[in-house]
DNA sequence: ACCTGAACACCGTTCAAGT
DNA sequence: ACCTGAACACCGTTCAAGT
């Protein structure tokens, strides 16, 4: 009853994942929000978003895709559900120290990215959800925190959170491509093949592109994220006006 | 037999869109790679990415699926040819003028917006392709020329063209998905209702998103895009060394 | 209340057969 | 060379029927 079929924003308060906890006749049999997901994850991690169907859920857990709607509206609330979940294994700094507010922003991004890195093209699944299940609220909150810690407006605090999330999110998205797609061998052979095709291009129309086939195929994602992330941070930093009190000890 | 079916990287010099020019006996009932993008972008346009399936391209050309198949590889490069069309569109400031280089690069990444904007959920096909078609390579171009006249350096220029694109493609994709997936009413009663959401969260385990209820639901889309493109030109820019010699009517 | 088999209305792609 | 009908192997979701 208490249940929100419909959609995202869900009423707050303490929520259960699955039903009412039950003595689980037969743990192996029974079916339950939790068992799907865990199942839908494991399949997930070692297939990729794609591979996430009703049915192939169903038949990891040994039934048909039916089964399923008892305990999940839809597949995009499934799906969801496993993003939540995933989301939950982002670090968070804590506490939040002021002195140290852009370098905790980064250390969330970075955690953000390499969750999703650990899990296939989730990421596909994130940008298009702006995720505000039980698993995204605390990361959103240590967010727009640490922003405000920094002494950010709550403005630009609520515009950079988003942006920043489409950053780590788009970012996440794009390097699982090179796993996850069709079109693409490894990484290596597929930039090597880019960097030949931008070479040979005629000069006259694409005068940039063959000067800069080299450094424009050759880019390491470490370090690509880091440069975009550090744009980001100090752009927002440079918002807010410096502290009026230097403290004493400013080394 | 020139024509490379494999994948994106394709050999350079003057490539024909479809087959060969030929007289066209009935043009209404002929078969071809552009009548097959033209017919692709209607679709597109008028129901969104999820509804350019082969059949209903092939019907909309009065014939059945496996008829594209002789013009078109796969679905996957039909929207890929399609995305390319799209990205003819956009405009690029002619010529490159090295004192406005940062308001010229931020009118291709305001110009990429409007067009993916013109054309429903297009973005997402592009968030998963690094565009390198005939359409795609004038503005990748255009972008790196214009990031080298503002004296940005080769390897800084390759990582940012990277980032704005990301940038502006993940925004029109996170954009679309307010009109073209299931979930979400307009943008309006969505933002109301998890403005709702927010404010009602138990305050000592969300205090931020409670008390910024208001700001981070109430963002206007132009102004966030704006917000974000200016920290991302502004950091870029700041790899930049100040010009040496300050000619006299630097103003 | 939960689970199920069967069916419905879709997919992308292949393939033998036509012209 | 191009086009086609029919089929294959998948989808998500519904629904009557079971327990």
């Amino acid at each position: 009853v208490v249940t929100s079929d419909d959609g995202r924003p869900l009423p707050p308060g303490p929520r259960r994942q699955g039903r009412a906890r039950q003595p689980e006749r037969r743990p192996s049999r029974s079916l339950s929000r939790t068992s799907i997901v865990d199942a839908a994850l494991k399949v997930l991690d070692a297939e990729g978003l794609d591979a996430v169907t009703m049915r192939r859920v169903a038949d990891a857990l040994g039934t048909g895709p039916a089964s399923l709607y008892a305990h999940v509206a839809d597949k995009d609330e499934m799906v969801a559900a496993v993003l939540d979940r995933v989301i939950t294994e982002v670090q968070i700094p804590d506490p939040i120290d002021p002195d140290r507010w852009q370098e905790q922003l980064k250390e969330i991004a970075r955690s953000s990215l390499m969750t999703f890195r650990r899990h296939g093209d989730i990421a596909r699944a994130s940008l298009g959800n702006i995720p505000t299940g039980e698993g995204a609220l605390p990361l959103m909150n240590a967010m727009v925190g640490t922003l405000l810690a920094g002494g950010v407006s709550p403005q630009v605090a609520s515009i950079s959170v988003d942006i920043l999330a489409l950053f780590f999110t788009a970012t996440a998205y794009e390097e699982s491509l090179e796993t996850y797609s069709r079109e693409g061998p490894g990484s290596d052979e597929f930039h090597a093949e880019l960097k030949r095709f931008l070479g040979s291009l005629p000069v006259d129309r694409f005068p940039h592109l063959v000067a800069l086939a080299d450094p424009l195929t050759s880019g390491d994602r470490d370090h690509r994220f880091e440069f975009g992330l550090d744009l980001l941070v100090r752009g927002i930093a440079s918002t807010v006006e410096p502290p009026r009190t230097n403290r004493h000890r400013a080394k």
